[in-house]
DNA sequence: TTGAAAGCGCTAACAA
DNA sequence: TTGTTAGCGCTTTCAA
């Protein structure tokens, strides 16, 4: 067995409560103890253990986060801004995957209870409805949603307690369409991931038809389509054969969704932009190394990681203070809405004036 | 604070011995007993602490994993690959990033370590001489290196008992050059991360140089550059700008330094494949959806995390049949050495025959 | 099949 | 400034 405080101890020659305090606030102990004991440690190889640590103190420091995929590379950062805060704030960060699997969110989230979390940031399929979010709040766990939107509080209703961090979905998809009527398109189709699999993707949809309606545009019904690939669906295959149907601009609710569209389209021997345009969102970086660089609504995934992680580890300490009761202390919610941009790329150009 | 397995018990009438072994091996607990006991669980909403069970166990079904970034979607995978894994065989996963640092290496495994996980993941800068290795080892924590490829062993020196998980980096690379080669190039620069920051990229030069010297060419050395940017390096520029000089293809030691360079090539008003042939190395998956797809060198990232989980894990669980020594147990040490496979794309052509 | 009790490593209240 | 002690939640002998 590793060596205990209670080694370490015996070796100094002083109580375990000397060396526990030690550990924890220094300034208490006298310099030679506080030497012999260091020594002690030293030579035995002593760390503390945290089971022991936290199973007394009711706290662990550490977050659970829970994310669909690390496919998306979207996810991927958002989960380095998350660690890199951690790290500076001091908390260590348990990891999970959902797969989009509202089963496997409770699943995971129910594991990260198991271990006592202090806290859980998640992205989650559909932040309305959800199970897995009544779960943490009927343990008073506090978590924040990241991706997810909360919806804009209406007066007289009881306002939400969640709190979320994201771009503004609806404006920033509604920013990107009018982007592209700017360019001259009128005929713009929307292709999306499943609107049940992605909250986002509907508020991303809403957004589209704002745009369309503000510039009197007939709106079209989204295509929706699997995991970013554009099946065989035999009645897109046709819209695109033909030059009339066909829309001059795709506006695609993700980046990898508009990166496949492309490679699809060139299959189909059409060209991007001259034949048609193409607009994702999110800004992934490999986006702009792309020729032609794909246009797309620029969200801040790292930031959203930092800031989530930042909310979270205030609701927690909050909580400590306000007496455990972590999640009523952060009572209020919260939604940050973080500044998205729009990289204009040479995916999106005007239609030829044919 | 939570419900406790004592307060089951209470609330069940029986002990918390009872309890634990339901919990634990349901078999040996009467029906009726076991009865009891889940609706106290039910009606208390208790889950067991996990603290408590490690603490008291000395194992914590959770393994560590350090990468350098996350940033570099190999990276991502593989961690996908991990947690997929870990999940499947009931192991948590606590996760932390380095960004390349050696020292910020040493202190992710010393948190790791106070948090007393089963074992450790990890991709380092240099896997020849590392501190945070030997720390491992010193503390008898199973670890699995990725990324990292252990030399072979020698026949007569004492074998190394680490394990790692990786393509063969050599052998990949050359295939790369001799892929290029056999379209026809003779003159081929090697463009590398830092060698400091990755002995991947030692090994990769290496292939470079067995693949040139094999067809009787001259190698050039690497042009090492940070962190997949080509500065404004005035050498670079100058052979580019120079017919004369300018190779005619360009082996990128990772991927994202291959798309930066093409990047850069366009800039430079150069065309690729026509005036310039690239390939990279990693094969990450955006580099199909390009147009001209990559030419790469395909790594099974998500593979790689998954058999170092699973490897991982039968070298903890060895330990505790072997009594707590999961080092020991594993000794021996092994290198899986995983498929790699050759990537054509469009970015590597035949050089034109001018 | 069940219970009593010890103890994993640590912190904190209380005494000295 | 330091030591004594109780106990966080759990597993696991050992007895019954």
């Amino acid at each position: 067995m590793r060596p205990s405080i209670k080694q370490v101890a015996n070796l100094a020659g002083v109580s375990i409560a000397t060396v526990s305090r030690l550990l924890n606030k220094p300034g208490s102990v006298s310099a030679e103890t506080a030497e012999k004991i260091h020594r002690s440690i030293e030579q035995l190889g002593f760390r503390p253990n945290f089971n022991g640590r936290n199973l007394r103190a009711g706290n662990s420091r550490t977050v659970g986060v829970v994310v669909p995929t690390l496919s998306n590379t979207v996810f991927a950062q958002c989960l380095q801004g998350i660690e890199l805060a951690a790290r500076e704030l001091d908390y260590s960060v348990m990891f999970t995957t959902t797969e989009y699997l509202p089963h496997d969110e409770s699943a995971a989230v129910e594991l990260l209870l198991s271990h006592r979390v202090d806290g859980v940031i998640l992205t989650v399929a559909d932040a309305g409805a959800n199970a897995t979010l009544d779960l943490l709040e009927r343990e008073k766990i506090p978590f924040v949603l990241t991706y997810n939107q909360l919806a804009q509080p209406v007066p007289g209703e009881t306002p939400c307690t969640r709190v979320s961090v994201s771009v503004d979905n609806r404006a920033a998809a509604c920013d990107a369409v009018t982007h592209l009527i700017r360019l001259g398109h009128r005929r713009i189709q929307m292709l999306s991931g499943r609107f049940n699999a992605s909250d986002r993707a509907i508020q991303r949809y809403y957004g589209y038809l704002d745009a369309m309606r503000m510039a009197g545009l007939d709106p079209l019904s989204a295509i929706e389509v699997e995991r970013h690939t554009l099946t065989a669906a035999t009645d897109y295959q046709q819209m695109m054969a033909d030059p009339a149907q066909r829309p001059t601009a795709l506006f695609c609710s993700n980046d990898l969704l508009a990166m496949s569209a492309m490679r699809d389209l060139r299959a189909l021997g059409l060209r991007v932009p001259q034949d048609i345009s193409v607009m994702g969102f999110d800004g992934i970086p490999v986006g702009a190394l792309m020729e032609p660089v794909l246009a797309s609504v620029v969200q801040p995934s790292e930031q959203i990681g930092d800031v989530a992680l930042r909310t979270l580890v205030a609701a927690i300490e909050r909580g400590v203070i306000a007496g455990g009761d972590a999640h009523a202390a952060s009572a209020g919610g919260m939604r940050h809405v973080l500044p998205h941009g729009v990289r204009a790329g040479g995916s999106a150009a005007s239609p030829d004036q044919s």
